[in-house]
RNA sequence: GCCCGGGUGGCGGAAUUGGUAGACGCAAGGGACUUAAAAUCCCUCGAGAGCAAUCUCGUGCCGGUUCGACUCCGGCCCUGGGCACCA
């Protein structure tokens, strides 16, 4: 063994011994001890980010961890290849998307290996790949049967000049990327996925889910959106046509004193009401403000007076129809009923254009009286409702809408169906064709793939699918007739809603996921950043459910257990390219070693939380892992040198206490990675014993069993962190089989049982003293005893103690 | 505006069920070794008082519950993230 550690030479060595022996290649036949980790698959962007290292290193200690307690582990890896960047550089640099991307996945693929992630390779998956997407296709085929995907007219961004769609990360204050050109809006029809038809289990299935950290089920929670309420019919003046409005407050439906309904509401196109002048150009303005990136929150609200009224429905009122550009189209049904007196965004439109405002709820408490007073409360001015708890006032006033058949009771949920149409080339093709006449035909099954063009040319306008001469050009297989492709791709969030699957199965080519393998879902453990928190999660959970609807899976949700790790910041902020605070983590290895950046990025924050990036921090990691084999190195030497070995039995009282101090470590360790996930204090915990370790090698030329046996735990217990120098090291300690291979520790509770328990002394709640008392000492010996010690007498000498409070073998406390 | 996190030494963080605040590490200061430097090792390290034993204060701010609060409750401030006219 070297005198020095060289992490580039252990390095090398271990990676080489796990390649030649295949180590990390799964048995599928085990499901009862199944353990599928799986850490979000990245974008072959080129080079790996600090932040993919952190993802990964949770992921592979959590493996390596699990394989020591006997689990069966599968970690796979793979790549999220479709995507625009790779036609960003095909635009930009003349090379091929999947030629760049191929030679991304390499060289990404070279650092995660020097990285030294234990990950099955013979599981390898590229979304890029037609035997992957092949089954994408094969899927969307299916949904396309059941009726859950359809065809529907959707905005896009447009740029003029480019003659492109884009992406919404393609426009930048409302310019095209490239061009610089004010982008349009522009409706063309696209494919849409019914998400929405799913909402209602999506969101009662996230309480199956106590794995997940609380606050991403409340994003996801909020994201469904789910809402109760009402539709309402209000019949129109002098018509027997009727406005629906959807309300959660009807309640306040006796201060509802006008309509509005949404610029694009079917209403203004059934009365004509856009032949006016004033209103058509209203309504032309609303649709041009919609081209700004700006939230919709920040535009002003305006609207315009239709001219026609509608009825109230418990009053007869009449009351006016307003068309209001703060009005959503797709939500509810387009309309609403605005209530001034307690509604910000009606009082506000209300105060502009000078509208009634009508009180009908008043505060329950006493509060200082609000102009808009929003809160449940007791109703007023609401005919015989009045007196009523909003709550009980909702129950009765639908009730008796309900009997003259003027409302309903209605959920309505926030989250919208999926567009999965892309203007794009590099992505995995829409496997359907048209007819001249624009009928709608599936491929069939026997010619999935669809593949893409390899000749493709990027410097025309427009998709460059769609301007291919060839390839959109087909004969129909059911009529022979002509008949042209969809040039749309999919969404790639269709690619990474399902991948997890796939990994089971990558080279099944007559199933997308092999029978005998279905027993592995879910994943055990999910590990990823938390900018997934939302969509990909949600997206993911839907698909495994409409998995389950076309009996590919037995289960309804892909991930058991979620880990999502907080981002690495840079002086306060995230790294990014254009703040030119990046940290490349190929330096690191270079000058430290993989292991160290490994041990820095678990001990330096919690895994959840958002980690600081230290330079100098780092050097803490490297010299830890360079005692570690210092001591190690010179436990072997003398090993070799036959210095006498003295074994427990002789029971050297600095033996005991070393022998202790391991196993607590032993206790203190496996709970912070198996039960409470906190690698950071695992680490803290492995550098006391080391620190002891160290002490104790250094105090005599002797060594003992108790000495090596803490050497050795102390690297079984590290190996999964840093797994390449505990590899060397375990080798060089004459063992013939790796580390890898060895069983996680135990502590022994025989050993950590005390017979005398230190228990510290209070008086009124501070700390005054200590004593070491018997273990499940009795209170009134321990009283005793701590009324002995000198600085508890001075405070008990001449007052009278109120009250004595004891907690066995922890502490005494007297209240004086 | 709404919904989640977070706020502890010079810094990253620890304190697991309400019971020793500051584990572990970084930085800093002092010392040993060295011709010297690096590396390594040892000591000090929240603030204040004291020769010391020890005492007082201290976990964003104000208040409460409790024998005892970083931890629980009420109100506020700052900060990171998500959503944002969802009726």
């Amino acid at each position: 063994m070297d005198k020095e550690y060289i992490p580039k030479k252990v390095e090398k060595e271990a990676q080489e011994y796990w390649e030649k022996n295949n180590s990390f290649i799964t048995n599928f036949s085990s499901t009862k001890n199944k353990y599928y980790c799986l850490s979000m698959f990245p974008y072959p962007s080129g080079k790996l980010h600090i932040g993919h290292v952190r993802n990964y290193t949770i992921g592979d200690l959590l493996s390596r961890a699990n394989k020591m307690i006997g689990k069966e582990v599968f970690q796979p890896m793979g790549w999220d290849a479709f995507g625009l960047p790779a036609e960003n550089a095909a635009i930009q640099n003349k090379v091929h998307p999947a030629e760049w991307t191929t030679n991304n996945i390499a060289s990404m693929k070279g650092q995660l290996n020097n990285l030294g992630f234990a990950y099955d390779w013979s599981a390898e998956i590229s979304t890029a790949d037609p035997d992957y997407f092949k089954w994408e296709q094969w899927f969307f085929l299916k949904l396309l049967e059941k009726k859950l995907v359809y065809r529907k007219k959707s905005e896009v961004n447009w740029d003029p000049i480019d003659k492109t769609v884009l992406a919404n990360e393609q426009v930048i204050d409302g310019k095209g990327w490239r061009s610089g050109a004010k982008i349009q809006r522009k409706e063309i029809p696209q494919w849409f996925l019914k998400i929405s038809k799913y909402s209602n289990e999506l969101l009662k299935s996230i309480d199956e889910l106590p794995k997940w950290p609380e606050p991403i089920k409340t994003m996801q929670k909020n994201w469904i959106g789910k809402s109760e309420g009402a539709t309402i019919f209000f019949k129109i003046e002098d018509s027997n046509d009727k406005i629906e409005v959807y309300t959660t407050r009807l309640d306040t439906i006796f201060g509802a004193t006008f309509l509005a309904v949404s610029p694009s509401h079917k209403f203004i196109t059934d009365h004509d009401l856009d032949k006016a002048d004033n209103i058509n150009s209203f309504l032309k303005k609303c649709s041009s403000v919609k081209v700004s990136e700006e939230s919709l929150s920040t535009v002003e609200k305006e609207g315009i007076y239709t001219g026609v009224n509608a009825i109230h429905p418990i009053t007869k009122n009449k009351i006016p129809i307003w068309i209001a550009n703060y009005v959503l189209a797709e939500y509810g049904t387009g309309s609403i009923m605005s209530v001034p007196a307690h509604d910000l965004r009606d009082y506000e439109f209300a105060k502009k254009y000078d509208l009634n405002i009508n009180k009908v709820i008043q505060p329950k408490d006493s509060r200082v009286e609000q102009e808009v007073f929003t809160d449940d409360g007791i109703l007023c001015n609401s005919e015989n409702f009045s007196g009523k708890d909003s709550g009980e006032a909702r129950k009765l006033i639908l009730e008796n809408l309900k009997e003259q058949k003027l409302g309903e009771k209605t959920i309505n949920f926030r989250l919208r169906d999926w567009g999965i149409s892309r203007q794009r080339y590099w992505g995995c093709p829409i496997p359907v064709i048209y007819h001249k006449d624009g009928s709608v035909f599936p491929v069939p099954e026997e010619q999935l793939p669809v593949k893409l063009p390899d000749d493709i040319d990027f410097s025309c306008e427009g998709n460059p699918l769609e301007q291919h001469p060839t390839w959109k050009n087909i004969k129909c297989p059911y009529t022979g007739k002509d008949a042209v492709r969809e040039t749309d791709t999919f969404d790639t969030f269709f690619e990474s809603s399902w991948y997890y699957l796939r990994f089971l199965s990558p080279t099944d080519s007559n199933n997308i996921l092999t029978t005998d393998r279905k027993k592995w879902l879910p994943v055990d453990q999910y590990i990823g950043g938390i900018e997934h928190a939302i969509l990909h999660l949600l997206y993911a959970r839907f698909f495994h459910k409409l998995m389950r609807d076309c009996n590919i899976v037995d289960n309804s949700e892909p991930f058991y257990s979620l880990l999502s790790q907080g981002m690495v910041l840079n002086k306060g902020m995230k790294m990014s390219k254009s703040k030119n605070n990046t940290i490349d983590p190929d330096d690191i290895i270079k000058n430290f070693g993989a292991d160290t950046i490994r041990v820095f990025i678990i001990f330096a924050a919690p895994p959840e939380q958002n980690l600081e990036w230290s330079d100098s921090a780092i050097e803490g990691s490297y010299k830890f892992l360079k005692r570690l084999w210092v001591l190690s190195h010179s436990i072997i030497e003398k090993k070799d040198n036959n210095v006498t070995k003295k074994t427990l039995e002789e029971n050297e009282p600095e033996s005991i206490l070393l022998n202790k101090k391991i196993h607590s470590t032993i206790k203190k360790v496996t709970s912070d990675i198996f039960d409470r996930q906190n690698f950071n204090t695992a680490i803290a915990a492995m550098m006391e014993l080391l620190n002891e370790l160290v002490k104790f090698n250094s105090k005599s030329t002797n060594f003992n069993n108790v000495l090596v046996y803490g050497v050795e735990t102390l690297v079984k217990m590290l190996s999964p962190i840093a797994p390449h120098i505990t590899h060397k090291i375990w080798i060089e300690l004459n063992h013939s089989k790796p580390v890898i291979s060895e069983k996680w520790p135990q502590p022994d509770e025989d050993v950590l049982t005390d017979a005398k328990v230190e228990i510290i002394i209070q008086i009124n709640g501070k700390l005054r003293s200590r004593i070491s008392v018997n273990n499940d000492e009795i209170e009134s010996v321990v009283t005793d005893k701590a009324r002995e010690c000198q600085n508890i007498s001075k405070y008990l000498d001449k007052v009278t103690i109120k009250k004595v409070i004891f907690v066995k073998n922890k502490l005494i406390n007297f209240v004086i």
